[in-house]
DNA sequence: TTTGTTATTGCAATTAATTGCAATAAGGCT
DNA sequence: AGCCTTATTGCAATTAATTGCAATAACAAA
């Protein structure tokens, strides 16, 4: 009936607070990146029973579990996605810190070589890379040119 | 005669202060990745002429012109590294948080397509990569099981 | 060598994220 | 339905990281 990552944690044992049923509706709702805090103001606007402590904590458990990832883009602050988002590759540009996504199947065989290497099962799903991008390799190329 | 990073800094017009040559002497000597606080609180044995700001913002400086690397080991703080570091892949593990380093070759295919796809100059010398290792596996399928 | 421009530093204040602990309430059991 | 165990929350304090701005000092040019 709920909310399919709600029932997840239900399964693994988790207690299911009204603060987590909350937490991950919105983010399994969203269809961008959220932080946390983006979410606590969003949630305090409907309700005052709610701690931005209980909510780095509630993503953090979504993270430990697979389902969320969190991720760190260039300058800008720390993100959280649910698995509702198609997996891709973030390609951060680490002058302009700009984010471009990449074709996920590129990393694909990366996975498997893992996989059977390390005994490694590596959640490829929404990895960032940092790199240069076009444009500011054009600005570069100017400055030193 | 200097360090080679001073020395690219210098070449790029940036301005070589004493606590940037302390910063980037300590970061390029080590043989393993530091915090920011780490590097703070060493070179603060030798001299007081240095904040903590400067460190972050030398860090910083240092990573947008590729000079080191900025990871999030999972639960651990941020770390950095210099190019001293041959090339090597971080496996995260997002249970205990423990970290395996890889062989980097497996992935250099990788950083060919983005080149070609995406005119994106990825730098995947010192990329982190989450998942679940060999030990928490074995354990999930014993909760599981 | 001295001077002038302006990048860089230090300081203090701010914001983001984490943590210990007492109070609360989820969910199993009767 | 009510009770009990203990996971989870909220609060407050702490730590990590960032930022604005005045003071300082690097280094190019005279």
């Amino acid at each position: 009936m709920s909310n399919i990552y709600v029932n997840v944690l239900r399964t693994r044992g988790y207690r299911i607070t009204p603060q987590r049923e909350l937490i991950i509706e919105i983010l399994s709702g969203a269809n961008q990146h959220m932080t946390a805090e983006q979410i606590f103001d969003q949630l305090r606007l409907q309700t005052r029973a709610l701690n931005i402590a209980t909510v780095y904590r509630t993503l953090e458990l979504l993270t430990a579990e697979g389902l969320a990832v969190r991720n760190d883009l260039g300058a800008e602050s720390v993100y959280f996605a649910t698995m509702q988002h198609g997996p891709h590759i973030h390609l951060v540009c680490r002058h302009c810190s700009r984010v471009v996504d990449a074709e996920y199947s590129l990393i694909e065989p990366l996975t498997d070589d893992l996989q059977h290497h390390y005994d490694f099962v590596a959640d490829l799903r929404h990895i960032s890379i940092t790199g240069v991008c076009s444009t500011c390799q054009s600005e570069r190329i100017k400055l030193e040119g």
